[in-house]
DNA sequence: TTGAAAGTTCTCCAAAAGTTCTCTATATTG
DNA sequence: CAATATAGAGAACTTTTGGAGAACTTTCAA
């Protein structure tokens, strides 16, 4: 189990390596993350290598790596014919003939919430679907994210940041207008992985 | 049994772990059930612990931890945490905690298909989706089928029977015009029975 | 080769969280 | 009425977490 700050700097190193390729120094961190002293985000990454959470490569700067946990699985597949397009046969996928449902969503630290109303349809996700949300403290700008405003009232809507620091929440639905709040009323509690729905 | 305090302090710890992820302190469960006092609020914990309601895993803070009730079925479940609507917080579905990704999507003679192009945007499928289709030589007027057109096309649109026998295709696009055929020129190959989509 | 940047190892500190007490009050029950 | 269970406040304490920074070594590029 993760401390706060444990996982908030472990979400920036993530953060920083998917944005820039190689992970982050131990300044980079604390900017990420606010705080100043080497020594202690030192002690913190260390803790997370401890815990298994992070691997270090010896490579000297910047040789944080993550640990990449695969999921194993064989039931929950379905045939993956291809692709289909408008006016064209149904094309093959070279080298996939199987497709793992429980791959596609399954992971870390992830639940599902069923939407209610109309917030984002324009990024197809209409009422009624389901999506699969990853528990985060942190997320990238224009990612879309489920934030809690003032500790009361939870929302899915896309994240931006705003030069002055203030946080911006975008409803995918042209009738709507985005909201602008301080960062701090704002508390990002997951991180949109994935979204489904059923026709039948 | 429990007294209605030590309830209500068990669900105000339930609710927090799975809207935060992690499990609150004795002052957040104090807020959430109107108690003041640290040493009131970890007597009752103390005694939700002894009597096996709860388990602590002695990470420190937060060191609350759930009794697991049953083990896991099977693979491919995730937790299904409840509702979101914009401006409420998430809303527990009672009755659902678990929800099996395979089920949601299995079926006898299914199949899946990547999505090329835009013709389904307004139905919520987006270029670069997936989507499950059921096998199937008829289906219904309005359902969103997978169509052979006189063998050569295949295409995925929304499929009305017209009064004079004839069969029309609809893109949900409001840039692109549905199409009129002969009955005997369409076959259906499948009719929609899932849609999916990654957002990593 | 050399110096700035990065990482490491420490010590110290403060705030937050948990623990252990005692004290009080209000029902309920034998 | 006395005994008991429940509910609550809060003081005093310990532990954990979060944070700063000095002093040092290592890495790497100019």
């Amino acid at each position: 189990m993760l401390t706060e700050l444990e996982q908030r700097i472990l979400d920036a190193i993530k953060l920083h390596i998917s944005q820039q390729g190689r992970s982050p120094t131990l300044v980079e961190i604390g900017r990420a993350v606010g705080v100043a002293s080497k020594g202690t985000l030192h002690r913190y990454v260390q803790g997370l290598i401890d815990k298994g959470q992070l691997v270090r490569n010896h490579a000297g700067w910047r040789g944080l790596q993550l640990v990449e946990e695969e999921i194993d699985d064989e039931s929950g597949s379905l045939p993956l014919l291809g692709q289909i397009a408008a006016g064209l046969p149904i094309e093959a996928i070279p080298g996939h003939d199987k497709f793992n449902l429980a791959n596609f969503f399954m992971g870390p630290d992830r639940f599902i919430l069923k939407v209610v109303g109309d917030s984002m349809v324009d990024a197809g996700i209409l009422d009624g679907d389901m999506v699969v949300i990853r528990h985060a403290q942190q997320a990238y700008s224009g990612e879309i994210v489920v934030a809690l405003i003032d500790g009361e009232e939870a929302t899915l809507k896309r994240l931006k940041y705003m030069n002055d620091g203030r946080v911006k929440l975008i409803p995918e639905n042209s009738t709507m207008q985005p909201f602008v709040y301080a960062a701090q009323r704002v508390r990002i509690q997951g991180v949109l992985v994935g979204q489904m729905r059923s026709y039948l």
